[in-house]
RNA sequence: CGGAGCGUAGCGCAGCCUGGUAGCGCACCUGCUUCGGGAGCAGGGGGUCGGAGGUUCGAAUCCUCUCGCUCCGACCA
């Protein structure tokens, strides 16, 4: 893309409005409009990064052998008061009424909806296991929203359910989905750290929250350090055999975590006291198994292989996708913006041309631009006419994690600059290498 | 929902107290110069002062109502 010809509306100012570094940062990079209270308009830079995210879910929720399936924002009320959740959600829930005085709501989380699915077209154990799942925009009437997209009112959210004979099946797919959790945060650049949690008002008995650590978190979090020492890596994971995903959540779940909800002082002074660690967290994802609640009210039953009919065990499992292009910027950015990790990044690299309209110098970027591109990799170029200082803000500001500097003093001596946005170190090479560095970064990902 | 604020040009703000017909910086447009970390000079365009009602000869300014937004708290993915 050049930037020429892009939509990339940067802000020099900080607006007033926000407060943290990550809606801030948001807004200054043009990648949100704020249309009303906790409501957001995604600009084209902020609409990348989100399906970025949205297609690192989908790819780990295909690993995992989870089915998506998509269903709409407006729901009606009758489901709700099956499961009895209609008088139960309170004033969250945003309740809408069409023309014909039909009660309806705009869908906070999707229980009732995937059940009624389910009890529609499955009636056999035969069809089970099976794990559904969609990412689709929710809407949680918050009393006071802030934070940007951390905490709106309309957000985008991936959110599973899955479908089993048995608490034991149950568990296992509790079980994949938090290694494939595990492996989601990891790919898009952070730590999310699995801590014990409560139901609230999905219900349910086993579930936990993932919170990445950040200052600016809204709960208070502590853990024993040996978990942040845990990388999930490029370890090969077969999401079918029970024992093997039991070992890794074991291994992720039994340093102590917990948010200030289920903090326990004196299991947690248990720990060696230099290895006790509190932070704030922000939560990025919730994994519950809550059994029959709603199988049971709603009838979402199947036939056994004795031939009597028994209620589902289910579990819903929930990734913010909205909320975690927040989280990032919280968790990786700097005073001149954001950085983005490289599996998220809106555009691969960055092209400064210093000085625009000097025929070598264009030719130069052209040809990075167009060996970047050939090597599937999707550049940002910058060729406008803006000085050189005002490019490197923008490039700081947007935050990619790589540039290429192509000015009229290095193409003298055959070179250009390619520069970390993390770390801040150049180095020089001519134009051919620097494509050449660059696609070599991004091929393992 | 309790408490506190704020709505004036795309963004950040001043003007309001003490009424007299709107201003600054950034951004934008034109020209010249400049050109490796948010350039300089000159010229220019853009505002129903959130909305409605009222007081007044006259309202951004005073009064009433209303809508929106923000912050603190309680609540929450």
């Amino acid at each position: 893309m050049r930037l020429s010809r892009y939509f990339l509306p940067v802000l020099k100012e900080n607006p007033a409005e926000a407060q943290i570094v990550s809606h801030r940062y948001m807004l200054r990079a043009g990648m949100i409009k704020q249309q009303q209270a906790g409501i957001y308009s995604w600009l084209p830079l902020g609409l990348k990064v989100l399906r970025n995210i949205e297609r690192i879910v989908h790819e780990e929720q295909g690993r995992a052998g989870h089915i998506p399936v998509l269903m709409p924002t407006m729901q009606p009320a009758d489901l709700w008061r099956e499961s009895g959740r209609y008088d139960a959600y309170g004033p969250e829930m945003l309740r809408i009424r069409d023309r014909h005085e039909r009660d309806m709501l705009f869908g906070p989380t999707n229980e009732e909806m995937i059940t009624d699915i389910f009890r529609a077209h499955v009636e056999s154990y035969k069809q089970l296991p099976m794990t559904l799942y969609q990412i689709q925009w929710k809407f949680r009437d918050e009393v006071r929203p802030r934070f940007g997209v951390m905490r709106g009112r309309e957000f985008l959210m991936k959110d599973g359910y899955n479908f089993d004979l048995s608490y034991e099946d149950a568990m296992h797919a509790y079980n994949r989905h938090m290694v494939s959790y595990l492996r989601t945060y990891e790919r898009m650049g952070l730590q999310a750290i699995p801590m014990r949690a409560d139901s609230g008002p999905i219900g349910g008995d086993d579930t936990h929250e993932f919170l990445v650590l950040a200052s600016t978190g809204e709960s208070e979090v502590f853990y024993d350090s040996a978990i942040t020492d845990l990388k999930f890596g490029d370890r090969a994971v077969d999401f079918d055999d029970r024992a093997g995903l039991e070992a890794i959540v074991k291994e992720w779940t039994t340093p102590y975590a917990r948010t200030d909800e289920t903090h326990d002082v004196s299991l947690f002074h248990e720990i060696p006291a230099e290895r006790q660690k509190s932070s704030r967290g922000i939560e990025v994802g919730q994994i519950f198994y809550f059994g029959t609640k709603y199988s049971e009210p709603m009838g979402a039953t199947v036939t056994t292989p004795d031939g009597a009919r028994v209620p589902v065990h289910m579990g819903s499992h929930g990734i913010g996708v909205s909320r975690l292009v927040g989280a990032i910027i919280e968790a990786s950015h700097d005073d001149k913006g954001i950085i983005w990790p490289e599996g998220v990044t809106p555009f691969h690299c960055g092209i400064v041309n210093l000085k625009q309209g000097d025929g070598a110098t264009d030719a130069a970027c052209e040809a990075i631009y167009s060996g970047l591109v050939a090597k599937g990799l999707e550049p940002l170029y910058d060729d406008t006419e803006d000085r050189a200082g005002a490019k490197f803000a923008t490039m700081d500001l947007i935050g990619l994690p790589w540039r290429i500097t192509v000015g009229p003093r290095g193409l003298a001596n055959g070179e250009v600059e390619l520069t970390s946005r993390r770390t801040g170190e150049s180095e020089t090479m001519s134009p051919e290498a620097a494509v050449e560095r660059v696609a070599g970064i991004y091929a393992g990902l």
